[in-house]
DNA sequence: TTGTAAGCGTTATCAT
DNA sequence: ATGATAACGCTTACAA
């Protein structure tokens, strides 16, 4: 009782290029060629081909073509989150960007975590990629070295590349953080709160920014910044507000590293029966969807993150091709979005 | 001037099974064995490939591996949307059930789009799935036609399929729709419209339900229903209320198809000091989180989507090992969340 | 423009 | 338990 079939050597069952070339009676080269360079191949020949194909139902075989060519058209995307619209629309840059050129992408998720984006990648480099995308400019020392041992061109999203060896395509988190500080400032707030969760690199960066602008007026206070290392959630936001009020009582505004975050901590304000913006200003990062529906609308940094995938993936297959594009590092900006809530 | 560099045979410049063999003193197959069946090769030997492989920083090619045994530990996933969390959450289910065997997913996004699906398939054929996910039951006859030649297995995911040879994993989108209009109409609201986007299977499932339960409660109304193709967002959730009222004044609630629709609607009823749920009851689906936190929190259908997943890839590993599970499909029910917005 | 031969890196098969 | 050999399906390199 065998539980497999004693099938002989089936293998795919798949039709081949050499039984598309035999029904076609061409060489298997110019069914090859029929197939991927059309032009190369005699009008005649190229119709045969294309017909047999039809017949046959032939598909490709990636694999071998991968091993036969030494190129797998395949190019690795890292992100921190899927559940994070910002990093979906960063994905739909890229798949624009790559669509066209028969590009695999292969997708990981590295969940904010050191461990897994190692893991990712090294399963990931079993399928030589052309080319890798990664989200922000620190990693671990396993992942550099793994990536310097791939001999693969790797270009960094979401934020800007102190070394201009580096590729990279984004905007300064840095001075985004700064700005959305100077903002409130200039509203007259003056006890400015800082709310940051996920603990990743970009937010500890906004946060830079904020403690920048915050010196700079002379009111800057370790008091006023609540910082966890959780996931950011809505639920977070009103739980961090509760918090942020209770270290510091006197807060006018709060300046919450992400959307989820400042809608969580504008809901609990609601129950609270905190007027925002009149007793709290409240602004976001990243502008979601909501934040301009909300009641009130929220004020927050719009981020170009379609066009960050676009033009990361876009300056990726440059390098892949073998130019040299003269430049290595592209700031796509952010714009403040004014609104209600702050 | 050439413009690629003379480089003789350099090939991928990784170091192969063979080298990692040669190092360690045994054939080529010991070295695969050591790699992938450890328990079949002796602790010696063992210890003298993985040796090797450390010295030699040996990553396997998957591209060979697949060729040479015909299966390629890929698996397709095609989703209508990324910018969903329905989805996204779908996909964590599917990574924690397929994570632990080596099996390297594959996401396709259609876009809610036929023509999309349809190439999207025939590119990820090409990798030589062992396995496919789809979402939903309905597809193109194209689509159909392709599953069908390429011999791969295949499960649905997100709603339960009428034949029970069909693979599916999911919970009746119908019933749901039904359920929801059933809360609707126990508490009294005569006059319940139906809001629907995108045009989806689900969607119109969903729309079925209501239609149902309207109709056996004898207060079924046409112009209570408003159906459009566009993409579902708060923005369109905000419009169509607009339109709703338009066309039926007297509207006491509507059943939104999806929470984004719910969300776009209250918020457009808080600006027309609409009062809700007093004036205008609002219901959505699928309890995205901020349904919860919203002020008025959103009545609305919790949907069982990482389990989904997570279930309908663990049925999928199944059928791939040859196994034959004795139910095909796996009903995974839902939650009415009654809140404040109904 | 077309075809021939060789090999990409791995595993299945069958010996030993 | 280990290894030699022959595929896997395709493309590169070179000839014709």
């Amino acid at each position: 009782m065998t539980k497999t079939p004693p099938a002989k050597t089936r293998a795919t069952g798949r039709a081949t290029l050499a039984e598309v070339a035999a029904r076609a009676g061409v060489g298997a080269m110019t069914a090859s060629r029929a197939v991927n360079q059309p032009d190369k191949v005699s009008p005649e020949l190229r119709a045969r081909v294309a017909q047999a194909v039809a017949e046959l139902g032939y598909v490709p075989n990636r694999a071998a073509r991968a091993l036969a060519s030494a190129r797998s058209k395949v190019i690795v995307v890292l992100v921190p989150s899927l559940s994070n619209l910002v990093f979906t629309e960063v994905l739909s840059g890229i798949q624009k960007a790559l669509e066209s050129d028969g590009y695999q992408i292969l997708i990981g998720n590295t969940r904010y975590d050191d461990a897994e984006e190692e893991k990712l990648l090294g399963t990931y480099l079993q399928s030589s990629p052309d080319g890798i995308l990664l989200s922000g400019l620190k990693h671990s020392k396993q992942v550099e070295q793994m990536l310097a041992a791939a001999h693969v061109p790797v270009v960094s999203m979401m934020d800007l590349a102190a070394s201009p060896d580096v590729f990279s395509v984004g905007f300064s988190q840095e001075l985004a953080g700064y700005t959305m500080t100077r903002y409130l400032l200039d509203k007259g707030r003056k006890r400015i709160g800082f709310m940051g969760a996920q603990g990743d690199e970009r937010m500890l960066k906004r946060a830079a920014g904020y403690r920048r602008a915050m010196e700079e007026a002379g009111l800057y206070d370790p008091a006023l910044v609540t910082m966890v290392p959780d996931p950011s959630t809505i639920a977070l936001g009103a739980e961090l507000l509760g918090r942020m009020l209770a270290a510091a009582p006197d807060t006018d505004a709060i300046f919450c590293c992400n959307d989820d975050l400042a809608h969580g901590a504008i809901y609990q304000c609601q129950r609270r029966a905190i007027a925002v913006p009149r007793q709290m200003a409240i602004c976001g990062f990243n502008d979601l969807p909501a934040s301009a529906w909300m009641n009130p609308s929220v004020t927050t940094i719009a981020t170009p993150r379609y066009k960050v995938g676009f033009e990361a993936a876009s300056l990726l297959r440059k390098v892949i091709d073998g130019e040299s594009p003269p430049v290595r590092r592209i700031d796509l900006g952010f714009t403040l979005m004014a609104r209600e809530s702050a």
